[in-house]
DNA sequence: TCGGACATGTTACTGGTGTAAACATTATTC
DNA sequence: GAATAATGTTTACACCAGTAACATGTCCGA
């Protein structure tokens, strides 16, 4: 107990040789980084200089780059939920909250460009919406998605129709946020509303 | 004339000190490479390798790197244009032929996954279908794929649904392409289908 | 035909990266 | 309190993009 309080009193020191908790300064570190920079532009080094350690010192934490990357993604999902909860908070449920969902999507990923093609870049880390045939619960509170998704073609339609729906409703965003991230369409709001407030999935 | 045909001669023989057309076989191991590697794994030095020649030589014809994945991108779409004529040519206009033209484009995507990815990461390059508010002509044949798209909503569809409908069918197609790249969704025909099939845009 | 001008190649070097190995220091535990 | 494990550091290597200086070949005009 006090040997713990000591332990994060001597960690809020400088120049000591061990840090305290180099792990999630790290994770901190590279949040920050990635929000400003391009991903390619984001270094095991830099991270390391800014956390105040050498560049080795990563590797106690993180087998190689791929892991640290890895654990920013994992951050970046619980954001993205956060968002996709606001967004559904204030909105009525039916396809008022479908279209609130989407814009969320969409806006999450022009806010945070580096870390959004980081998290759609990893296969392997959870995904926003499952994809069809993927069975049961996403990731962190995204069922809500589903659901919302879902709702829209009652509870009575075939689950096919129901999955490639939904695949439909992911592609259609996904493709909106990354066009306008690579610059292929500019980032208007209007456009954004012109994609995701369509009648018709 | 014969001198040009005596500089060609020389330059198919080996272990000259001038290449010959160097810039044309950069740009084609550049391609040759893009096709079996991610994209972060084309480094100009092993590009300059394959072609048999010292890494800065490059430098006498692109300025940078960036200059010559510019070219790649070129012929990027190039390649992507003779796949949507393909399409076009063995489909009946109209709403097949739009569906055609979705699928190809995920082909095209799936078959060329990093060449697709720099492509659409090059945000001055020609662009398969010109954004809302671009005004004329897209890049090489692609109008043919505007008019596909704008044909499904008639001639007599007012400017602002024609632009709405070409930019979610773009998005449709590209966030199902992202998808499956990044492997976010499994690659199955059944799910291209799923997504460009649908009979309502 | 000779000789310079120019194009196109080379080597040597700088500063950046990810990562492995060996070493140093601190924390923990018997 | 000493052995051990955890956590940092230094050093080193291989690779990368890009610059500068030099070498070699081609071409054009006297």
């Amino acid at each position: 107990m006090s040997e713990k309080d000591n332990t994060v009193n001597i960690a809020s020191e400088k120049n000591r040789y061990h840090h305290g908790d180099l792990r999630s300064a790290l994770v901190e570190e590279g949040l920050k980084l990635i929000d400003t920079a391009p991903v390619d532009a984001l270094s095991l080094r830099e991270i390391a200089r800014r956390a105040g350690v050498s560049a080795t010192a990563v590797y106690r934490h993180f087998p190689d780059k791929a892991a640290l990357l890895g654990a920013l993604c994992l951050e970046g999902h619980a954001r993205m939920a956060k968002a996709f909860e606001a967004a559904m908070a204030s909105a009525s449920p039916g396809v008022e909250a479908f279209n609130a969902m989407g814009r969320a999507y969409v806006t999450f990923a022009l806010a945070h460009p580096s870390l959004f093609r980081l998290m759609m870049a990893q296969p392997d880390g959870p995904v926003p919406v499952p994809p069809p045939s993927a069975g049961g619960g996403g990731s962190d509170g995204m069922q809500i998605l589903v659901n919302a998704i879902d709702g829209l073609f009652g509870p009575d339609a075939p689950v096919h129709v129901r999955e490639a729906g939904r695949l439909r409703a992911w592609s259609l965003v996904h493709g909106l946020a990354m066009l306008m991230l690579d610059g292929q369409v500019p980032a208007e709001p209007a456009l954004i509303d012109a994609v995701v407030d369509a009648s018709v999935l």
